[in-house]
DNA sequence: ATAGTTATACCAACTGGTAGGTATAATAGT
DNA sequence: ACTATTATACCTACCAGTTGGTATAACTAT
């Protein structure tokens, strides 16, 4: 037996199989059987360690913003000032976008679409999610605009909510376009953009 | 007997439940009982006006971008300085968006993110449907960076795509914060990003 | 005009297949 | 032997789509 420390590689298996479905079909059009199939395991071991396919969506939903949460931490690299850390967590995500394995989507904005109206407990983890996104970038933003820009009246959450939505957006036109780069351009308009509010201040 | 030119009541009743109702739950979820209920239509009279559930798909998501194509040549209003066109653009959409009517979604966006791997002839639909708008909005500002930065560097095209991914971006959030004025926010960012492209020339 | 004919609009009941989920047996690790 | 895990067979509900039919409006020939 495995020790609950170290996770099952069987549940691995499914989440991983469950998220890269989801991330191109969709929650609803994604079933149990699909999952099974791509993961190389019985249906009898899907509900061994999910108790219903709404509990999977749960768990793969909290996993993709765990490890979302682990990049945003890493995003602004070492710098110390905190208008850099800005450029740079703008520049790694732009970094980030290009590669293939990064642009596949994203599960929360996939979710809020689908799920929020009918699964309230999907919505809280996709409000959560999005927060926590917000928070995160928005706590830098807050830094900087106080060491350089106080006196500006832009709102540092706002402005952070302002990434997401184009990070959001331009994801989805990126899928439908089968581009890879469009994420990367929206996002150097946005650090124009910010550049913009701190330089004129 | 009507004409074929006026459309059938019982089929503008599915379109309007369906497009509804799948802006609430997505195309799979949407199950052709459940528009069939919402319209007061029985399945019937449901295959006797569309041939199966992915033609309906195809029919609402059409009738959607129509009518968005109505909008937004509404959107410049009587302006004739093509930079103030631009910015009423922005300013009418910011108005529109605070419309509880205009705030249910965006099918082009969801459908996007439910169909486009499964389903080629609604992800062809939505490319046209997103280069559409991005042409519409994009000629406007070619005009006017024409008429007032023609040395600034920026491509009109790839502002008005980034118009529509903050506007696809806030949707979402909008959706799951049961906030309406998050796309507003987001466009009065764009608009100032916008503004200090210009300003800038 | 009107009877006969045809096309359209609509309906209720049904079908085949598939979805999520369960019961239970087999296997393997300790 | 005991427990965690995996496998198989199955159940029930519900899905898209069909069937076979009725009602009504429109056209046509006389």
């Amino acid at each position: 037996m495995r020790t609950a420390l170290e996770p099952s590689p069987t549940k691995e298996k499914l989440l991983d199989a469950a998220q890269r479905l989801m991330l191109a079909k969709g929650f609803v059009a994604t079933t149990v059987d699909d999952i099974c199939e791509a993961a190389e395991v019985t249906k009898g071991s899907f509900f061994h360690y999910f108790e219903s396919k709404d509990q999977l969506g749960r768990e793969v939903l909290k996993r993709f913003c765990a490890s979302g949460e682990k990049i945003h931490r890493a995003l602004c690299g070492s710098e110390t000032d905190p208008l850099k850390r800005v450029y740079a967590y703008i520049d790694n995500t732009i970094k980030m976008s290009k590669d293939p394995s990064m642009s596949k989507g994203c599960l929360l904005g996939l979710f809020s679409q689908e799920l929020c109206d009918t699964n309230p407990q999907i919505r809280a983890a996709c409000k959560k999610g999005f927060d926590d996104w917000a928070k995160g970038f928005g706590q830098e933003v807050a830094k900087a605009k106080a060491a350089y820009a106080s006196r500006a009246q832009f709102n540092p959450q706002e402005l952070a909510e302002h990434l997401i939505a184009v990070m959001e957006g331009s994801m989805i036109l990126g899928k439908v376009r089968h581009d890879r780069l469009i994420v990367g351009k929206n996002l150097t308009h946005f650090k124009a953009y910010v550049k913009s509010l701190f330089e004129r201040a």
